[in-house]
DNA sequence: ATCCTACATTAGACAGAGTCCAAGTCAAGA
DNA sequence: TCTTGACTTGGACTCTGTCTAATGTAGGAT
């Protein structure tokens, strides 16, 4: 399973198609995102990076997931206070569970309607766009006994 | 609508009951998150207690935050990737809504039970200890055509 | 009332995440 | 192939937050 909805390398076109210059640097971010379909930070995404492409700058880094969140094509998530992270699955409603210990998130889908359950009444004036939610809980490997 | 379901004033007696002493420092910030209801930063909580108290320095500001944090006393928000915001109404469960525009944040209270929505086969063996829920949309402010 | 001392506070150095900029590079249309 | 405006680079910079060694002080002991 390793193409979701929409695979990445169709993320290539597209960005074509929106008048984007088709880089290796921009290739390169695609692929690392495209390649697990994890939940990296982007000091993450320039490490794998790197490997592929050694003189890429973390500047580039930053600037092509901007590009990427901005065009809806990669979510952005900041779970905790510390680094973003990036999430490919952009195409398919979901919520994340993330892990209290490790940081670690998976992809989740809530069942109900998340805006519906919120009354006009609690809406203060507000034009509301979206809502997401965050799981908290402890993964299965760090409940493990023996590990850290 | 000064107090809400408990008094800071209260929380200076329950600091103390639990062996922490009465600081000063202690009580401006106690303050500063009692006078509005506001989910101020950790900066905004500073330049407010050196006003009331001009010596008292930045680390003392985040340590007492963070150890209401830890009593439960105030609950740490972090709904973008920039400075954490501290919510004084730790006491009643409440979901946030917070502008997209100008990052300001209310409080909400939707209905439905959150944690019931994700069913047991999207649990992943995590054990689920609670969850958040963000709204996000643009505040009557933001969305007035003549205001930036 | 004063003394003691463990706990608090302070200033400033440090660290992590992210942004900005001027200079150099290159994709792709002519 | 040439040209040019968009892209990339490295490094400086900003913003949040943490850490540390030195200094101060709350509050129990005397």
């Amino acid at each position: 399973m390793r193409c979701y909805p929409e695979c990445m390398s169709d993320l290539l076109e597209r960005l074509r198609g929106r008048g984007f210059r088709l880089t290796a640097q921009r290739r390169v971010v695609a692929e690392v995102l495209d390649s697990d379909h994890v939940h990296y930070t982007a000091d993450e995404v320039l490490a794998r990076a790197t490997a592929r492409l050694p003189e890429i700058s973390r500047a580039t880094v930053y600037n092509t997931l901007g590009e990427l969140v901005a065009l809806g094509e990669v979510l952005e998530v900041s779970t905790d206070g510390r680094a973003k992270r990036y999430d490919p699955n952009a195409h398919s409603a979901h919520q994340h569970l993330v892990c209290s210990r490790c940081g670690s998130i998976r992809d989740v889908r809530p069942e109900g309607d998340l805006l519906s359950a919120l009354p006009e009444s609690e809406r203060f004036g507000f034009r509301i766009s979206g809502a997401e939610v965050t799981y908290r809980g402890i993964c299965p490997d760090c409940a493990q006994p023996g590990r850290n």
